[in-house]
DNA sequence: TTTTTAACTGTACCTCAGTCCAATACTTTT
DNA sequence: AAAAGTATTGGACTGAGGTACAGTTAAAAA
């Protein structure tokens, strides 16, 4: 197994030699068709303190994951900045302080087409995917489920931006007969005008609203 | 180790053999507390070609869950069904042929309390998540910074369902001023009217335009 | 110093949005 | 059969939204 680890330091961290005594240092990302064979490998140590992932960084991520499996290791790791190292390819990220174990299991995960993220961030992102695919559907759908099938159409339309007019034009009805739906809309959905309707349906479902 | 594998197939795919030869097999999904003692890991095989995953078999999945580490194999693996597995209570979701080594890192893994989803699974939902944080933030400023100071105080207050008098007396001017500042506005946004800005700073950011 | 830009206001005008009162036709429920 | 709900339209009205034209003031840039 080779290992290249990416940081600025001088030299290796312990844990990381110990962790993986056969592996080889580097303080910029270099260039991918220089590396033969490429490293099973490449560790991206994240040294900011505070600031996050820099563009170089993330750059170098998304070039040798082609060949490679990136892990990025911080110091002060950050879900903003997993979730971008993740998304331009990286395979993990982790505390760069993990213990040895940890590290040579992220190893054994990461070459084994899996990826590692932390708990807490698997966490936040799940919550996320759940609310987008479901929360706001369902949101949607007990609001919508108020309306008569013609209600709904009239404000489906309206809220994409359409004209009492253009609603009118397109379900083949007078734009007497539009006003005259959505002023039934408003009554039911308790709203005043159509900026209120537009607000209703796009509303983000509020934490307490969570399943 | 003790493995169950549910498929409606007669007999176990070799590979599933090799990688865990103790492994036993059973064609529906068996009571809970009929399993004593509950499988360490039950293997759940999709085997539709193209059809979703079955309410059935997510049945047996939440009801296993609870007990044994659930991993659902598909033959078409499809990010809806990962998603749906996983919310389940599936601690992991992977092609039905993936290799023996794999297979047997993914026991490892989902022994040890972790999740294993496929990499573009969670490229994918990454990707969400990272919208759902930065993106839809990053399009608001790229359109607020088209503004002056004045102008996006208007926009943010009238895209909250503000009409023109509440934002003159919440800015202190006049109505005229309002006008004038969005005017100003939908000018700027190549807009014509205070819909469309609320369509234009809510507005997803679409695939095309993401990082 | 002249020019530009932002913020602000006025008058007038037009269109669009929304409501009230009213009515017809059809379907479903009671 | 009667009542209720839905879809449809009309006329008249009020108010809000938006534009065109015109102007003042202050600050920043040229």
């Amino acid at each position: 197994m080779n290992h290249l680890f990416i940081t600025p330091a001088a030299r290796l961290q312990p844990r990381w030699q110990a962790a993986f005594p056969q592996a080889t240092l580097a303080a910029v990302a270099p260039e991918t068709d220089r590396l033969t064979p490429p490293p099973d490998i490449i560790w991206i140590v994240c040294e900011g303190e505070q600031q996050p992932l820099s563009a170089p960084l993330l750059e170098a991520v998304t070039r040798l994951s082609a060949e490679s499996a990136v892990v990025v290791l911080a110091n002060a790791p950050q879900q903003a900045d997993a979730l971008q190292a993740l998304q331009a390819g990286a395979r993990g990220y982790a505390h760069a302080l993990s213990p040895v174990a940890t590290l040579q299991q992220i190893a054994t995960v990461v070459t084994n087409a899996g990826i590692w993220v932390p708990a807490d961030l698997m966490a936040q992102v799940m919550g996320h995917t759940w609310q987008a695919l479901n929360g706001e559907q369902r949101l949607r759908h007990a609001l919508l489920d108020k309306l008569t099938e013609r209600e709904r159409e009239v404000a489906l339309a309206v809220v994409q931006g359409a004209s009492n007019k253009q609603v009118a034009r397109t379900l083949n009805i007078t734009e007497r007969t539009v006003k005259a739906h959505l002023t039934s809309i408003f009554h039911k959905l308790e709203i005043t005008d159509r900026m209120q309707l537009m607000l209703k349906l796009t509303e983000k479902v509020s934490a307490k609203e969570r399943i």
